[in-house]
DNA sequence: CCAGTATATATAGCCTAGCTATACAAATCC
DNA sequence: GGATTTGTATAGCTAGGCTATATATACTGG
């Protein structure tokens, strides 16, 4: 229970601060890029088929425990997932080997066809608002994209990895 | 229906490629970003909520359809979105006085706050992620937020004015 | 000034995507 | 070989998305 009252900070303040702002900002845009992105495109799949989609695409094949693990949701949730993936055979379950409860579920070639479909309606659907970038616009947006890409994805595998250890 | 073949681009082509892959890397790490902000922070509230408190922070009381288009979603979802938050009491509807169908939603002071304290323990969350940018790193994310942010907003109010002039 | 049309919101009913708690089956470990 | 751990599935709930439609108010032409 939170009982000292809550710092409200505002807009003014230092260094701290602004990396505060740089964050939320940051999470803001995000949010109205991923609604604008599923919005402008057709089909009825959620965010969640394309995140999953990529991290398979991305990292292989692996189980399904590992695949909730590195798209941030819970293991159920991915079992769900992956079911209506299974039905559309955008990915496959190939029995492990090693252990019979397990699956390991890879993107199929239809999945990639699918994914690249998928993001090259949602190019052509906004490259109309980035088409006036000038090089060095998009080269600001390029190394910002590789300054928060490698960080985001340390927190997702970090999680992955606590998972295995203490879980 | 689509008939020809559709081009699917390698990673190697000109600028016009280039431009299509820093749209959809955008949207990728968007979307991990927005999944990101959701597990690591506390509270049943998804990000429709945050969504349509920080539209109604920035730009004031407005009608329902209105708050609707300018979130990127259908008027019977925000009416659902916006009698959560009626019950939350984190907005609160005025009476319109020149027509009796409609209402202003505007965010209270109570729903102020809860998105200030989202954000914190948003930023507070993320901080360790990022604390090890230099200032001219955090500088060149500033700057690519700054491109990206009017050109989304003029997505989203565009969509809002065509609303309003062919609805 | 009233009939008909247009518009603002609400309701109904469906879907995906999220969660926790729990069941079940296979592996592992004395 | 029985107890525990572990991987996935199931059950059941919630939020947030949609389309189609109902309802109430506003507007407009005769």
């Amino acid at each position: 229970m939170l009982t000292e009252p809550i710092t409200l900070p505002s807009r003014a303040s230092g260094a701290e601060a602004e990396l505060h702002f740089l964050l939320t900002d940051i999470v803001q845009l995000s949010g109205r890029i991923t609604r604008l992105a599923h919005r402008t495109t057709p089909g009825a799949e959620g965010p969640a088929t394309w995140r999953t989609l990529a991290v398979l695409q991305q990292s292989g094949p692996m189980r399904l425990g590992e695949l909730a693990a590195m798209s941030q949701v819970a293991q159920p949730t991915m079992t769900k997932i992956v079911a209506g993936l299974v039905e559309r055979e955008w990915v496959k379950r190939i029995a492990d080997a090693d252990d019979a409860r397990a699956w390991q579920i890879g993107i199929s070639a239809k999945g990639i066809l699918k994914l690249t479909e998928w993001r090259s309606n949602l190019a052509a659907a906004l490259l109309p608002l980035f088409d006036d970038l000038t090089d060095d616009e998009r080269d600001t947006i390029r190394r910002a994209i590789d300054l928060l890409q490698p960080r985001i994805d340390r927190a997702y595998s970090d999680d992955a990895i606590e998972r295995k250890t203490n879980g």
